[in-house]
DNA sequence: TCGTAATACATCATATCACGAGGTATTGTG
DNA sequence: CACAATACCTCGTGATATGATGTATTACGA
């Protein structure tokens, strides 16, 4: 999918993926790649401003001797979610503005 | 809308706006405005990048002493709108995944 | 045992793009 | 005569997706 069109939905999936258990960089690949492509450097990248914007919380364990950090998240982020339908709807709005121009 | 869910939506929205009737970016303005909020500065920089990459094409006249530039949309354009329309389904995949993990 | 894949994290530079602030110029109107 | 409306434009800034690159450990087949 193109780059842009990624953009304010990117965000919303990463908190989706860790919404109902808590999840790790890795797995959180893993888990969005088949709907949304997704790379490290793009996740890690998002996982730091989600985390800069208290829309979740980590807690770094160590598993199998690799440093596994988990990501929580928080009531900001729970609306995060929420808020997001709603700009949903707006963007059916748009969409329906572009069909309707194109019978 | 948030600004970063406009992008990817924000150019087709613009050549949706001039496919039906060439038409001029005080116009498109009042036109697309209704349906999701867009300034003149953004515009007339969507305007020039479409130009740019040969989605559309200007034509400059003079209305009541005023220069009137009028845009015109390629088969490339029409083109950008149908490959949208794909990249549309695939977002709606990506909503169901954020929707289904949110029952 | 040796190399490669898998697991797991991170940073940096770059390109793209929306948007506010600011600018120019003419016509219509109270 | 001032202000709104019409109509165009540029520049700087901030946000952000992504490839390239780096570090380190464990698992596993040849």
């Amino acid at each position: 999918m193109d780059a842009q069109l990624k953009r304010g939905i990117l965000d919303v999936c990463v908190l989706t993926a860790i919404k109902n258990e808590d999840s790790y960089g890795y797995k959180i690949i893993k888990d969005v790649k088949p709907v949304l492509e997704l790379s490290e450097s793009t996740l890690y990248t998002i996982l730091k401003r989600l985390e800069e914007t208290h829309m979740l919380v980590v807690r770094t364990i160590i598993h199998d001797g690799r440093i596994r950090k988990y990501y929580h998240i928080t009531e900001k982020g729970l609306k995060r979610i929420e808020d997001f339908k709603n700009e949903w709807k707006e963007l059916m709005d748009v969409y329906s503005f572009i069909m309707e121009e194109n019978q």
